[in-house]
RNA sequence: ACAGUCGGACGGUCUGUCGCCGUUGCCGAAAGGCAAAGGAGGAAAGUCCGGGCAGCAUAGAGCACUCCACUUCCUAACAGAAAGCUGCCUGCGAAGGUAGAGUAACGCAGAAGAAAAAAACCGCCCGCAAGGGUAAGGGUGAGAAGGUGGGGUAAGAGCCCACCGGCCGUGCAGUGAUGUACGGGCCGUGUGUCUUGGAGGCUGCAAGUUCACGUAAACCGGCGCUUGAGGGUUGCUCGCCCAAGCCGGAGGGUAGAACGCUUUAGCAAUGUGGUGACACCUUGCAUAGAUGAAUGACAGACACCCUACAAGGGGUACAGAACCCGGCUUACAGGCCGACUGUCAAA
């Protein structure tokens, strides 16, 4: 039985990198969630899926509310990674990824970790064409 | 009991599963793993005041500028708090709200009104008239020569008297704002400039210190090197100090780690002083420290509130630390405690 850990070295934090991901990023939505996500070089210390999870000030006023939101998108993201994880590992690859939320309203755990499921197939399936068109 | 005023404190609890953060201990060569005890607020919010702390600056003079303003008092400090004073307003009341340095000079209110300070348009009185006297009445205005009543007079008027309001003086009470008694003279309003007293260096933890990595001490244009560019000195002027580089363009590098970083104007209790804010003594307690930013997600039970005959159904606020404190302001489901007020009932 895998654990379903999310720790800080699993944070995209690099400045660098975050200017990158959103400059050449490729996007995959699943309403109402957003992902933009490049290939990493490969080093040792970079984690398989570095991830960002962004709640825009604009759509949520109140700090309390972006820290909810963003606790769920947590909480959906280390319960199913497994599967991401697993295939880039096997292919050989490490992404940077930014999860946004495009909504301007509250959704249940239980939905968003729907949608995030659906997401982290999509983003699977758009970086195997990436890779297959360069 | 009901309705209300003021003040204070609180603002969910427990269990299970899966997680996050730093700390300590153990294991491990390391990566990491395991365990333990911890991990948002009364406003953490708005960022509106005031400090601490840090860096920079710190001969001085003049002129500006900004803020504060009843009194006493508290404090590290404040535009804050406490206890009072005076006027006005609201409430049956407990109580609440609001204003509060001064007015010598000048301006404005002044396109109203006859008149805005040594006033005569109408009216009233004297007079044949010319003219004179008059602020009771009219209308204007926020304000019309203190107000009301009486005497007085040709008619009137602080002209005289009583009471009241204001001003000045003296006594008494009070630390004081002020109150009060007596006496005096006979007394216009608001506002701005202004006057008086007090305060004010600049920048904010992205401060600042150390380490690591890396580049371009290159290129183009302008000014300057003791005949002084530029910088600092409070906004300006003077003066003073530093001074060999400075400004602009295009372009390049880094954006990691540690300290600062949580033990202090800290909180609580007893006692003492004080009406009180608060101060002092003693004792006890102390448990976030992140940095693309942890402190949670889900499930169940309980508690409370609303609704309902019941079963049941619905709801549980405002809101998330970012260097740290003291305030202010704003938001807030719900109940709790204390003091007091009004009404009703009983004794």
């Amino acid at each position: 039985m895998q654990r379903n850990t999310f720790p800080l070295k699993e944070h995209l934090k690099s400045k660098k990198v975050i200017e990158q991901v959103y400059a050449n990023g490729v996007s995959v939505t699943s309403y109402p969630l957003r992902a933009i996500f490049i290939e990493q070089p490969q080093t040792e210390q970079e984690p398989t899926a570095a991830i960002l999870i962004n709640v825009s000030k604009k759509r949520f006023r109140h700090a309390v509310d972006r820290n909810l939101v963003k606790r769920r998108i947590r909480e959906a993201y280390r319960t199913s990674k497994h599967t991401l994880i697993d295939t880039l590992q096997s292919q050989g690859k490490k992404i940077a990824v930014a999860i946004i939320y495009i909504d301007n309203k509250h959704n249940s755990t239980a939905f968003i970790k729907k949608k995030m499921t659906k997401l982290l197939e999509g983003i699977l399936t758009k970086s195997s064409t990436v890779c297959e068109n360069s």
